[in-house]
RNA sequence: GGAGGGGUUCCCGAGUGGCCAAAGGGAACAGACUGUAAAUCUGUCGGCGAAGCCUUCGGAGGUUCGAAUCCUCCCCCCUCCA
């Protein structure tokens, strides 16, 4: 195990609080000395199966606290999970199946471990000690927090003021991830910084149950695609570490340029030195701010593939999408069409990517559709269909269409 | 239990008898431009066709020449009082 004050350094790096102050040496100290481990705790919900790169920001995180030696502990919150995090607009989420829990765990855990080590993290769904605590337990849990400490939390002090509604077992959710803690005996809690009221409620409840109170560290929260708004499933804005590299590549594009550092900082291992030498150039605008982000999705695409996948989708985007090219590699999809020709309309709608033929038409009519390169504009035009079509339908689809 | 408010096209949200396939915003998509699937600007944005027609405004009925708009019943959501 490194000396302390290195630990400290990678540990700190990128966080935005970690309390209380000076506890993290402490543990530190400890933990050298004993030659114990830290025991490392983030839980998740089995809701959203798919992590995309918001989630990275914590996995990272904790990469490095494994790579320091430390124990890794990943909640799966089958039961935290009926309660729903109250932090969107539905109170109540749908209660999940034993088997989607244990299939949307799988899949996640799955992802997560393309950033960590599987062997050295250990895994527990909260249904371990919740599904046979009794109720005495939960009242004495309950008993442990205040009504108006728990308006403290931001959603709930908003909703309250709003006079919207809050749930009584809404309320549970903050015990609940705090509970885990207690029964996983965590030094250390990481989340976002939405995360910081649930987190700093785990020390609470240690202390109730006579446990040293965890480290709490928290870390910034990643935009999704549009720049604006946290990376979310639901917002359709992420990048998720399963998306197939075109779409890593591609998403990245689609960043707003003001959001590029950010992704270096928080989505890359780059060096911090790095990422603010670049900062200062694209401030400075010495640099196209284009092959920054170019640099950032190739990045992206090495961390989660390989690193000829990432020069590929880089020169495989630049042809596509600067020099207007064929990209490399085009599905094909067979159609049956007796006679010799096709109508444009008909091969936009065979080439399977319009929803309706208005949408089609439309398309056709804006311009957005293109046939072995050149440009349909009337949808009535007739094709041969002796040979394979190279379909190019709006700036993204592309398709081979063979008649038989 | 009582009182009141509400359910509109992907989302938010206007519309209270015909001019409504339904304002506005967002998202999305296309085009132009460009240094990008950035930004900006313009356009499109229920379905099928040439004009036109068909389906849509929580559900089922009804009134009317005509309803998202009025009536009846039902389902769901929310707020307040108790």
């Amino acid at each position: 195990m490194q000396n302390v004050a290195e630990q400290i350094r990678i540990i700190s790096s990128g966080t935005v609080e970690i309390l209380p102050e000076g506890g993290l040496e402490q543990r530190l100290t400890a933990a050298v000395k004993t030659g114990r481990p830290l025991r490392v705790k983030q839980g998740f919900d089995p809701t959203a199966p798919d992590i995309h790169l918001g989630h990275t920001v914590g996995l990272r995180k904790l990469k490095q606290f494994q790579d320091l030696g430390h124990t890794i502990v990943l909640i799966v919150g089958d039961y935290t999970g009926m309660v729903g995090d109250p932090s969107g607009r539905s109170a109540t989420r749908p209660r999940l199946t034993e088997e989607q829990v244990e299939e949307n765990a799988q899949t996640y855990l799955r992802q997560c471990f393309k950033v960590l080590d599987e062997s050295k993290t250990e895994v527990h769904k909260n249904g371990e000690w919740f599904s046979k605590m009794p109720f005495a337990e939960i009242m004495f849990l309950a008993s442990q927090i205040t009504v108006s400490r728990m308006l403290e939390r931001d959603d709930f002090d908003k909703r309250f003021k709003a006079e919207a509604p809050i749930s009584i077992h809404e309320m549970f959710y903050p015990l609940m991830q705090a509970y885990d803690s207690v029964a996983i005996k965590a030094d250390i809690e990481i989340g976002g910084t939405d995360q910081k009221f649930n987190l700093l409620a785990g020390r609470q409840i240690q202390e109730a149950y006579k446990q040293p109170p965890q480290i709490v560290l928290t870390l910034p929260i990643l935009v999704g695609t549009d720049g604006v708004q946290r990376m979310s499933k639901s917002l359709g804005n992420y990048i998720g570490v399963d998306d197939p590299p075109n779409q890593i590549f591609g998403k990245t594009m689609s960043i707003p340029d003001d959001a590029i550092v950010q992704y270096f900082q928080l989505a890359t291992d780059l060096d911090p030195a790095e990422v603010e030498k670049i900062q200062r150039e694209l401030e400075a605008g010495s640099v196209n701010p284009m092959e920054r982000k170019k640099d950032l999705a190739e990045t992206l695409v090495r961390m989660y593939y390989d690193e000829a996948t990432g020069s590929r989708e880089r020169d495989n985007f630049t042809q596509t999408f600067s020099q207007k090219k064929r990209p490399e590699k085009v599905d094909e999809v067979i159609r049956e069409k007796p006679g010799q020709r096709v109508s444009v309309l008909t091969l936009a709608m065979d080439s399977g990517f319009p929803k309706s033929k208005g949408e089609a038409r439309r398309m056709i009519a804006q311009g957005g559709f293109y046939v072995d390169d050149d440009r349909q504009s009337d949808p009535f035009a007739e094709l041969s269909t002796a040979s394979p079509l190279f379909v190019k339908y709006g700036k993204k689809k592309f398709v081979i269409v063979v008649y038989k």
